[in-house]
DNA sequence: TTGAAAGCGCTAACAG
DNA sequence: CTGTTAGCGCTTTCAA
C-alpha cells in the first residue's frame, strides 16, 4: 500500500522547494537544464502521477464535460458521443456520460451533479418528458458553456447542432412520389418535439408541391422514444391499422426506422409486395436497415458528424475570449439512403451505405 | 458573468465563519436549527453549488470511475456501459467513457489521463491488439480498484466478469447437432483473445460429444474487430469460400453475429435456403438477429447483466477495508436464442426475445 | 535561478 | 453551539 508520491516527497528528495519542481516540469524558462534533468529523472524512479484535481481546483479547469443524452445504447447517440469525443479529447478534455432516460427529474439531478463536478462545459440533447427549460438556463447561467444537440428546446439562447429534419422527410417523401406513389401515409412522433414537427412539416410541404391532397386519416402519431422492440411492435400495429380502412396507402414514410421495421414485417405477413405495392422509408438510417428484406430506405443524419460540429462549437466557446463568443447554431442536412423498400428497379447495392 | 459563490461568500454575508456553514451544510448534529435555516435560505438564494473538486482534493475521492472499451458504439458496449451506470450512479458516481478503438497505445495514454485525473476506479475490457498487460498492472499499483470485462487479459491478477463463452458455443453448436447438421463450419476469431479461444472449444467438445469428426477446413480464422459492415462483408466472402469446396457444411457457427449475417446474404444469394439445407447460428443476438429474414438464432450474452456485475464488483471492492478485499470472478452463462435459421419448425416468434 | 508564501474551496480535529 | 487552524496538492506572484 504506497501512497501517492507527491511534488513535495521529489522535492524533499531533491532538497529543492516544492515550487522549483513545480516549475521544472512545466519547463519554465528559468530553471536550470540541470535541475529540470534532475526532477525528471527522479519523478521516473519515483512513478509520480500529477494530482489533476488539486491543479483543477487552482485552475478551476476540470477539462471535462458533461454530455447528456437519453440513452447512451442506442446507435443514435452511441455515434454522436463517438463524434464529439473525436474533437474534444485531443485538447485533452473528458467526456462524463449521462443519461437521462427520458425523464425530466433525472436530466435535472444530472444537470446538478455535473455543475458541481465543475465541468467545463455540457453537451446535451433533451428528454423527451421535457417541456421547461429553466434548468439548461441554469447552465448558461453559471457561465458553463451549453451546447444542445438533436433534440433542443424551445427558447434556449444556446449553440446548437441539428439535422435538418424537415430537409429529411422533405426529400423522403419526394422520393416516394417520384417512384409514384399517391397516397403516402406518415408515422409522425410526439408533436412537442421539435424533430417530429419538423418532420411533419417535410412531409405535407413535399405533398402540396406536388399537388397531393392531405389525407389526415393516413397520418399516426406514436410515442416513437422507447426501446426499439417496444417501436417495433408499435410499427406493426399501426400498419395493420392503416390496411384495415379504406384508404390504403401506397407508400408510408415513417419517422423511425424501428417502426418502419414493423411495417415491413406486417406487410410481409400480409404478403403486401414491397416496393410494388407499398414503398416504405424510415428514418435515422440504423444499421437493422440494411440488414433486413427488402432493404429500408432511410434518412442518414451523419450522427458522427453531428458530434464532431458539437464538440467543435463547445472548444470555440470556451477558447474565445469571454464577452466575445456569439452562439452558433449548426444544422447538418441529412441524405437519403435509397434502398430496395421504395425502389422496385433498384439493384440492392449494400455498398451504398456510407456510415 | 457572475462569479461562482463559495462558502466564504456566504459566510461573510452570515457574519459566521466557513465551518460553521460548512457543517449546517453537512446537517451536523451541533449546529442550531436556527443557522441552519438562515444558511440554508441563503444557499437558495445565492444560488451556491458545492464545489466537488475542492471536496475531491481533501478527501482524496473523485467518485468517479473511468470505463474502456475499445468502442462506444457498438451496442454490446454501449449496453454493458448502461449497466454499469446503473448500479454504480446509485452511490454517487460518474463514468468517463474513454475509447481504446483496439489500440494499445491510446489504451496506455487513457490510463495515464484517467489516472492522473484521480479516478476512484477502472473498469476496462482490453484492446484486440494488446497482449502485453504491464500498464494495467500499474492500476493496480497504484492501488485504484481494476474490474476487466468480456475481454480479459490472461494473467492479471484482478476481478473481471465474463461470459461463459465456452458454455455460449458449446450450447449453439449442440443444438444445430441435434437438428440433424452433421457437417457444421465455424467462423472464428483472433486466436490470442480468450473469448474467441473458448468459443473454438466449446465448438470443438460439442463436435466430440456427439461423436462427430473435425473437420479443419471448416473452420476459418477471420478478425472479427471490426465495423459491423466490414465484419459482414468478411462473411459473404468466407461463406462464399465454404461453397466452393467439395466439403459442403449443412451449419455453421459464427462467433460473429455480422459474419453470420454475411453468411445469410451470401447463402440466399446462391438460393441456398437456410435452415432447411444449411443452418446457421451467431453470436451476441444483436438487435438485427430479430430483424433479418430468417430470423438468425444467436446467443444472448446479457450485456447489461455483464455490466451491473462489473459495477457491483467496482464497489464491493472500494467499500471494503483494506486488504479485506478478495478478487472475485463473475461468470456469466449467456442463453441460446433459437430463431429460424437454425430451426424449421419454428413459428417465428419475436417475442422470445429478452432484451 | 530558486525560495517563501499565499491561496484555490472545502473538511475536520481541536478548542473554546 | 461556533470559531480557529491546518491541510489536501498544486500554481504563481513576489522576493531574494
Amino acid at each position: 500500500m504506497k501512497k501517492k508520491t507527491t511534488l513535495a516527497d521529489i522535492a524533499k528528495k531533491l532538497g529543492v522547494t516544492i515550487s522549483t519542481v513545480s516549475r521544472a516540469l512545466n519547463d519554465h524558462p528559468k530553471i536550470s537544464t540541470a535541475t529540470k534533468k534532475a526532477v525528471i529523472d527522479l519523478v521516473d524512479k519515483m512513478n509520480y502521477q500529477p494530482n489533476n484535481i488539486a491543479t483543477a481546483l487552482q485552475s478551476g479547469k476540470s477539462n471535462i464535460i458533461g454530455v447528456i443524452v437519453p440513452t447512451s445504447d442506442r446507435q443514435f447517440f452511441a455515434s454522436v458521443i463517438r463524434g464529439i469525443e473525436e474533437v474534444v479529447r485531443k485538447e485533452g478534455y473528458n467526456l462524463i456520460i449521462c443519461q437521462s432516460d427520458e425523464q425530466t427529474v433525472k436530466e435535472q439531478k444530472i444537470i446538478d451533479a455535473l455543475l458541481q463536478i465543475q465541468v467545463d462545459g455540457i453537451i446535451a440533447s433533451v428528454a423527451k418528458e421535457t417541456t421547461c427549460y429553466s434548468y439548461f438556463d441554469k447552465i448558461i447561467h453559471q457561465n458553463v458553456p451549453l451546447i444542445l444537440f438533436d433534440r433542443v428546446g424551445q427558447n434556449i439562447d444556446t449553440s446548437t447542432v441539428v439535422s435538418n429534419d424537415y430537409k429529411g422527410a422533405y426529400d423522403a417523401v419526394s422520393h416516394l412520389i417520384e417512384q409514384g406513389c399517391q397516397h403516402i401515409a406518415h408515422i409522425k412522433g410526439l408533436k412537442h418535439i421539435k424533430i417530429y414537427q419538423d418532420r411533419l412539416n417535410g412531409y405535407l410541404d413535399a405533398l402540396k408541391h406536388h399537388q397531393i391532397p392531405v389525407d389526415e386519416d393516413l397520418i399516426i402519431e406514436s410515442d416513437l422514444i422507447d426501446d426499439p422492440d417496444i417501436i417495433l411492435e408499435a410499427g406493426i400495429k399501426m400498419t395493420n391499422h392503416l390496411f384495415m380502412t379504406n384508404h390504403q396507402p401506397d407508400g408510408i414514410f415513417s419517422s423511425s426506422d424501428f417502426a418502419a421495421f414493423g411495417s415491413i414485417e406486417a406487410l410481409k405477413s400480409k404478403c403486401i409486395n414491397i416496393p410494388e405495392e407499398v414503398s416504405i422509408i424510415g428514418y435515422s438510417n440504423d444499421f437493422s436497415s440494411s440488414i433486413i428484406d427488402p432493404g429500408l430506405s432511410s434518412v442518414d443524419q451523419h450522427t458522427k458528424k453531428m458530434g464532431n460540429s458539437a464538440g467543435t462549437l463547445f472548444l470555440d466557446q470556451v477558447n474565445s475570449s469571454i464577452g466575445e463568443y456569439r452562439y452558433k447554431q449548426v444544422v447538418i442536412d441529412p441524405t437519403l439512403i435509397i434502398r430496395k423498400s421504395s425502389s422496385p428497379n433498384l439493384i440492392e447495392n449494400r455498398k451504398a451505405i456510407s456510415r
